[in-house]
Order: C-alpha cells, then sequence, then structure tokens
DNA sequence: GGACGTTGTTTCGACATGGAAACAACGATC
DNA sequence: GATCGTTGTTTCCATGTCGAAACAACGTCC
C-alpha cells in the first residue's frame, strides 16, 4: 500500500501547469477545455465575440469558428445576434452557462482530488457484491466500489484507492456507534505520522500494510481523541468512498529485454 | 443547493469520450495525455519503438520525437539501446511507470469522482479557522476545507461542494458517537430519493437547501438505518471531505446586453 | 564480413490550426 | 440615407503536427 500525496512535485511549467494537471470536458469527439472556456467568458464580459476576441488576441474568424465546432458537439452556447442597438452583440445561453459549471466543478474535483492525500492498497478480489467488490489487502479484507472498463472480478488484482479525507478516526476504547459505521471498513493501527496545520492535520496510521494509511482530520478531531504519534488508533473509512480498478500492466514486458 | 451526477449525459463520441471528460498530467508546458500514456505502455509491451509505433499505426520519427519532448518535461523515460541481440530495443525507465502510476491515479481519482455524485451548495464565507472555512448556506451553517486560487475568505460568496459517498446516514432517534462524529457537518432531513442497485443506495435527501443533498451507501447502511423515501434521517460529512470555492463570475455581465 | 532489427536523423508532403485582412449583411440610431 | 458596430463568410499565409520514406549507425549473431 502507497501513499500519494497529489502536490508531488509536478514542477510549475507552462500555462496551466502551476497545478500539474488539466482537466477538460469531451463530447462528440470535441474537447471542451480552459481555453474554450477562457473564450465563453471573455464573450459574456464583453458582450459580443469580437470584443472577446479583440481582448484574448485571437482572430474572431477563428473565435467563431470554434463556438460552432464546440456548438455542435455541446448543444447552444451563444445566441449572436447581428445590427440593432450596439451594431450587434452575443450572449451565452443557459446550456454555455451549465457547460461552464459543469467545468468549473470538473476542474475543482481534481484540484480537490489531487490535492488530497490517496492511499493505495493492492489487493486481490475474493468475491463481488453487486456493485462493491470484497478485496483481500495487507492491512485485511475490506469493501470497495469497483470501478473502471472493465471493473474488476473474482481473483482480478487491484488497486484499492481511498482518500485521506474519507478517512475518519476513532479512539481504539470508544463504543463505535451502532448505526452506520458497522457497514465501515474499520482499521486499528499505531499513528506514525501527526503533521498539524492551523486547523487540520495530516495523520498516518500503521495498519499493518506496506506503507501507512493517510487521513486528513481537524484539529478538533485530533484533539477530542488525544492524538499523538505512537498512539493507538482506529481507521475507518465508507465502503462507497473505497475504490477499486484492476491493476495496470505496464512494465510486464521488461523481463523480455532482460 | 445542487446535485451533480456526474453521468449526467455528456454523450458518448470520441476517443476518451465514453467517460466525458479527459485528464492530462502538465509539465514545462508539456502536457502527458492518453496518447501519451498509450505510447509508453506499447514501448512497454513491443520491448522496441519502432514495434509501438507500428501497433498504434504512428511513425517511429514522430513516436521518438514526442518521446524526447516528454523527456525534456518529464525527466527520462524510455531507455534506448541500438544494437545487440534483438538488433537492440527500449524499456521504461522507473520514471516512466511512476509517470504511468501517477496518470493512473488522476484517471482513476477522477473517474471515481466524476461517477460519484456532488452536492453543490451555494454560501457565504462567515470566517476562517485556518485551512477551514465557517459557510453559511440555506441548510445551515458547515465546515469546509478552503480551496482555490485565491482561496475563499471572510464574506466571499463560495460554492460548496462533498461528494456522495463521503456523506454518512444516521438514525436521528440514534445516539451519536462521542468521538469524532461531533466534527461532522450534520443536518437533519427527510428522505425524498432512495435509489437501489445490487449493493449500494442512491439517497436524496432534502436538507432545507434548493436541492438535496445526495449520498451514496451500501444496501446494508440503508437497510440497518430502515431507510425509505419520506422518512427522516441525519446526514453527516467530514468538514476535511467538505470543498469551498471562490464562485466564478459567469453570466454576470448578461444584464448589460439586455 | 554479411545479415538482422533496432535506434538516430533528415526530408518531403499532407493536413490542421489559427491570425490577419477584406467584403457582405444586419438593424438601431441619427 | 448614412453611420455605426456587430455578426457572417471567405481568402491568404504562417506555423505546427504527423505519417511515409530513406539513409546512417549500432552491436549481436551466423
Amino acid at each position: 500500500m502507497r501513499s500519494n500525496d497529489g502536490s508531488d512535485g509536478d514542477g510549475s511549467g507552462g500555462d496551466g501547469g502551476a497545478a500539474g494537471f488539466e482537466a477538460s470536458l469531451v463530447a462528440a469527439g470535441v474537447t471542451f477545455d480552459g481555453r474554450d472556456a477562457t473564450l465563453l467568458r471573455a464573450i459574456a464580459d464583453a458582450g459580443s465575440v469580437s470584443g472577446a476576441a479583440s481582448e484574448l488576441g485571437r482572430s474572431r474568424a477563428r473565435a467563431l469558428s470554434r463556438l460552432e465546432t464546440l456548438e455542435d458537439a455541446f448543444g447552444d452556447l451563444v445566441e449572436r445576434r447581428r445590427g440593432g442597438a450596439d451594431g450587434g452583440g452575443s450572449r451565452l445561453t443557459r446550456g454555455a452557462r451549465a457547460l461552464l459549471a459543469r467545468f468549473d466543478r470538473l476542474a475543482a474535483a481534481l484540484a480537490g482530488t489531487a490535492g488530497a492525500a490517496e492511499s493505495v492498497f493492492e489487493g486481490v478480489v475474493e468475491g463481488r457484491d453487486g456493485e462493491l467488490a470484497v478485496v483481500d489487502t495487507d492491512a485485511g479484507s475490506l469493501r470497495a466500489l469497483a470501478v473502471g472498463d472493465p471493473d474488476p472480478a473474482a481473483g482480478d488484482r487491484v488497486q484499492v484507492s481511498v482518500r485521506a479525507d474519507a478517512v475518519t478516526l476513532h479512539d481504539p476504547d470508544g463504543t463505535p456507534s451502532a448505526d452506520a459505521t458497522s457497514a465501515r471498513n474499520r482499521f486499528p493501527g499505531d499513528a506514525i505520522g501527526v503533521d498539524r496545520g492551523d486547523a487540520v492535520v495530516d495523520v498516518r496510521v500503521d495498519v499493518g500494510a506496506e506503507e501507512p494509511l493517510a487521513a486528513l482530520v481537524t484539529v478538533d478531531s485530533a484533539d477530542r481523541l488525544g492524538l499523538h504519534e505512537g498512539g493507538a488508533v482506529v481507521a475507518s473509512f465508507k465502503a462507497t468512498a473505497t475504490r477499486a480498478t484492476r491493476s495496470k500492466a505496464a512494465g510486464d514486458a521488461d523481463e523480455r529485454t532482460e
């Protein structure tokens, strides 16, 4: 099992490179990326395609052409008016605003995902229960959502990932609530890393796997638990917040070239 | 507040289009995308760049050129050998395998995130406590991680998002555990949608906001709670699993064009 | 030494992308 | 009717991307 800290040194070059990643929406073979979002926003701000193109240092013909391509794939995005007061103008459709919102959410989700440490377990699927898979890992048996194409079947080697922000920590002597908590994956272990921020704490828990399980909790929670390095703790996370994907095969062919 | 079901009909065109989105890594102005990952994997499989290029229907010269560009940005990726047994060959470096792993994790995380319904609340930041923000929403006051660039400050209008898989449901008559649960955002409400799958249940909870809060729980949990449409339920989610980002301004200029 | 199959490099040509420029059309305003 | 500033459309040109093809170099194997 490995912990992946999403901000581990991608470098900071390039236009979108501050974050080290980019996300885009795809439909009908057309990609809606940050450049397209910028164009739509500039149109909304300027109230016209010509104003937006000028602002962005782009050719109006190309901007219009791009809008047509995007509209073919994503539906109407810009209402364009020729003549009239102000000579004409353009405004975003509801569809455009929805598309931008979706793009923003994707970007935010990615930023949230990339910024959140994620623990990865290696394991083997022991069985399936509908959308859930029971996976045997070094830390013990756990339940996870089977995702990917194709999703993992019994016997498959999988990688199980869980975000640090999905992990809840408990006092090992506490009485677990009888309601939803018994549907959670639970692992007792020892806190081997406790890094305090202003209001949140990064915790690493040795649950018996190769590498520690990462948890992100509030300072309030940590204090309430009396959390300290070396102390015993119980980590839990929902089955539905746990993902199992089939392990990828890259590198298997290396032995052939030796 | 809106719920965003990440799989809401993007269409299924294009190479990566089945999922409706793509993510890529960026370093030094160079983008590492699915096409690059496919090339690296084909090289590992074929044991040579020429074999890989042939398999992919690409020109060898371009594949080699692309590898050089990628290596300038991401470090050594392919060890290439000219002559020798088999005439030569190529193998992936550790760095290449790490890069592929990182790309896969990003893709998997995004797939996991996008496939999970996400509830979005509108709100205003009332105050900050280090990395956490206290946000006033229609559903009530909650705590969330302040993310984005710049991250939200007191007084900012924000969008608060929480994944359905981060939401835990409780019996309203149950005794909350005294440990970590009191650091959670908690909202009582009524289940207005209960859609059962084989092993997981999509639940929508009316918590008093404009749109319902989405939760993804196991069938076991739902049964244990006696969850049914119209029934009272308490929803909770960790502050550290909640994100607050500043609201975007697109569309504000629309009134100017009226 | 010749054969083999790879990497290394270059040239050519086709296609895609995108800015600059120009002409045409539109509808409100004066 | 003329003016204005937008949209609509087209052409031209420069740059970028990428496959096809060819020549060169390499090191093992026969």
